[in-house]
DNA sequence: AAGTCCAGCCTTTTT
DNA sequence: GGCTGGACTT
């Protein structure tokens, strides 16, 4: 390995970064916070210090550095940015994952450091059930019945929130409230296997730590660096993990986030997560105030809604081009829900006919329950021949990795040229197989044969159903080893997420086959012709050419009486994923959740409006009658 | 049978 | 915040 030294390096695959971000990217003495409004390139920097500190030697190995992400594919994100930037080779060093992942990991690997009457059984199971509300009742009944407690006592418990005020309010080193430590016992002990839900893996791997010192001393000398991104959204649960790891030792610590982007308070992010951060780490605030997505026009609109949330912070200095449009930015207001589709729906195909503007680049975003704000224009749009699609019903099957080694050999075995698939499977097969860079031939030659069988005996059935799709993805599963999937994915090792993964994939599959050849089926599933239509939440860290954002009303944001602060943030969010231009909607009707037709007001959020129109943007009543 | 009260639903991640 | 449905009362 060729080491760089610090004075030499430079940031690689961009042209400079400002000073502020130079400067935590080089940081090597203290903690440090970074706090950046959106586009403002907050992984990148982060990956950006990886490379600086691995290719200067100033991590040198065995050292390595740890990042810890929110989401899976915002973890697998920075991984690759890293690898695409200094190499597999310097990347290996590079350990980014989840925070429920880091935990899970230290719980697997060191759970016999528990004290006896605090370790799950070995064969555990993760019950994402146990946190609903007739679940946890059972529970707490079972439970709490077995340790005397009285029926009136039982009830005194809100199942809802037992999890969360009373099994993991604290760390377990200091829970000593006699109901908590009551269910502990039961769904560790009381049942085989053990059943958790991540709160309490998160709890029990800080409760590893604390029980173990020299565990401490070894995760602190091996990772002399740690990331923290999305630091806003940080849980106390997360935030006392992170403590009992790191804080008053050598490594030093940079967390990255914006509390703009704060969205996550009601499932329970710390409110002053920064100024904690800053208290107890000792860390260096630095403030970023490039952005590099959105045209200088939107970044001003932003700017506004920004000081609402925060009087007095600093201007975000668009470095990207000012848009060609004379209106980036329109909020309309629509009589009803049928114009709105049928006015959107018109623009939408414009935009995508005449601009040449890719689907994938405009996001149609709302506050919550998609369905009942986007199903007319879904429908009004495949008139038009656009598809559109709710990401979040696929999303996560499409983000498995799994999903998408066998989309690679099924694209494979219907496409037969697939480049970027085939070097996919090969370097599956190769790094899978132990054998050396000799055997190369030979695992081609057998993929080769694979696929041409398969090809064959695709090509000979007739109808597919989900048991002879799911068989047809067990023949390939079978080629390419079943544990030895489930050995190199290691979150396929436990339990029966691997099954269940496989049958939402053939299911999802088979239902395309039912009006479509097997290429335009894996085609659709992927949805890369389709404009995706999401929560603000589920856009979290994306960017969109062109912004929709539909039901900018009060009944969508009915917590702002409450919250303002947060729903204010959430508008935020939503406005600003994107980088040209963004377009808002209200209707004065709309159908509940029960489908029937409903008024809807824009008093409440009118603070919201106001901000828009400090910022030259105001509310046009759309006229449909005038409509061509 | 008709009225009243209250809890639940809305927004999320995670192997 | 606003609506629902179930439990409960009269």
């Amino acid at each position: 390995m060729i080491r760089i030294s610090p004075d030499n390096w430079a940031p690689i695959g961009v042209d400079s970064l400002e000073v502020a971000a130079d400067e935590a990217v080089r940081e090597v003495e203290n903690n440090v916070l970074i706090t950046a409004g959106p586009g403002a390139g907050k992984t990148e920097l982060l990956a950006q210090r990886a490379c600086f500190l691995l290719q200067t030697g100033l991590c040198p190995p065995p050292k390595r550095i740890l990042a810890i992400s929110f989401k899976r594919d915002a973890a697998r994100n920075l991984k690759d940015r890293v690898e695409l930037r200094c190499g597999n080779e310097i990347a290996r060093r590079f350990d980014s994952m989840t925070f429920d992942a880091f935990s899970k990991t230290l719980l697997d690997r060191f759970r016999l450091g528990l004290p006896a009457n605090w370790q799950p059984s070995e064969d555990y199971q993760i019950d994402f059930t146990i946190n609903r509300q007739n679940q946890m009742q059972s529970i707490l009944e079972t439970a709490l019945g077995r340790a005397d407690y009285t029926h009136a006592q039982i009830q005194q418990f809100n199942a809802r929130t037992f999890a969360r005020d009373y099994l993991t309010s604290t760390p377990l080193c200091s829970l000593n409230n006699h109901a908590a430590l009551s269910v502990w016992g039961y769904l560790l002990k009381g049942l085989s296997p053990s059943r958790v839900i991540f709160t309490m893996i998160g709890r029990l791997a800080g409760y590893i730590l604390h029980c173990n010192p020299l565990l401490v001393q070894a995760i602190r000398s091996t990772y002399v660096y740690a990331f923290l991104d999305e630091f806003q959204d940080t849980t106390q649960i997360q935030y006392d993990l992170t403590s009992v790891c790191f804080k008053g030792s050598q490594t030093i610590m940079t967390a990255v986030g914006d509390d703009k982007q704060r969205i996550m308070i009601w499932a329970g992010a710390v409110r002053d997560a920064f100024n904690l951060f800053i208290d107890d780490f000792a860390a260096i605030p630095k403030h970023l105030i490039s952005n590099y997505r959105s045209v200088p026009e939107l970044v001003q609109i932003q700017h506004s809604i920004s000081q609402a949330l925060s009087p007095g912070i600093r201007r975000s200095v668009s470095r990207v081009s000012s848009s060609d449009s004379t209106e980036v930015c329109r909020a309309l207001l629509f009589s009803d829900d049928n114009a709105e589709a049928e006015y959107l729906s018109h623009t939408i195909s414009e935009w995508i006919s005449e601009n040449e503007i890719p689907c994938r680049e405009v996001c149609i975003l709302v506050r919550q329950t998609p369905n009942r704000y986007v199903d007319k224009l879904i429908d009004k749009l495949r008139q038009s021949g656009i598809k559109a699609r709710i990401e979040s019903e696929l999303q996560d099957l499409l983000a498995e990795p799994i999903t998408s080694l066998l989309i690679s050999m099924l694209r494979l075995i219907v496409l037969k040229k697939s480049p970027a698939d085939w070097s996919k499977v090969t370097d599956f097969l190769l790094r899978t197989s132990n054998a050396d860079e000799d055997a190369c031939g030979e695992i081609e030659d057998s993929l080769g044969v694979f696929l041409t069988e398969s090809r064959q005996a695709m090509e000979n059935t007739e109808a597919w159903t989900v048991e002879s799709v799911e068989a047809r993805l067990e023949v390939v599963t079978g080629f390419l080893g079943n544990d030895t999937i489930r050995n190199f994915f290691q979150q396929y090792r436990q339990g029966t997420y691997y099954d269940d993964l496989m049958n939402s994939l053939a299911r999802e599959l088979c239902d395309r086959l039912a009006t479509m050849n097997w290429k335009d089926a894996i085609f659709d599933f992927e949805g890369h012709d389709s404009i995706p239509m999401m929560t603000l939440h589920k856009s979290k860290g994306l960017e969109f050419h062109t912004v929709v954002f539909i039901g900018l009303e009060d009944q969508a944001l009915w917590g702002y009486n409450n919250n303002p602060d947060e729903e204010t943030c959430g508008f935020f969010v939503a406005f600003s994923r994107a980088k040209e231009r963004v377009v808002l909607t209200a209707s004065l009707s709309r159908p509940d959740r029960f489908g029937r037709c409903q008024s809807q007001t824009i008093d409440t959020i009118r603070p919201l409006y106001d901000l828009l129109s400090q910022a030259g943007v105001e509310l046009e009543e759309v006229n449909t009658d005038q409509m061509s």
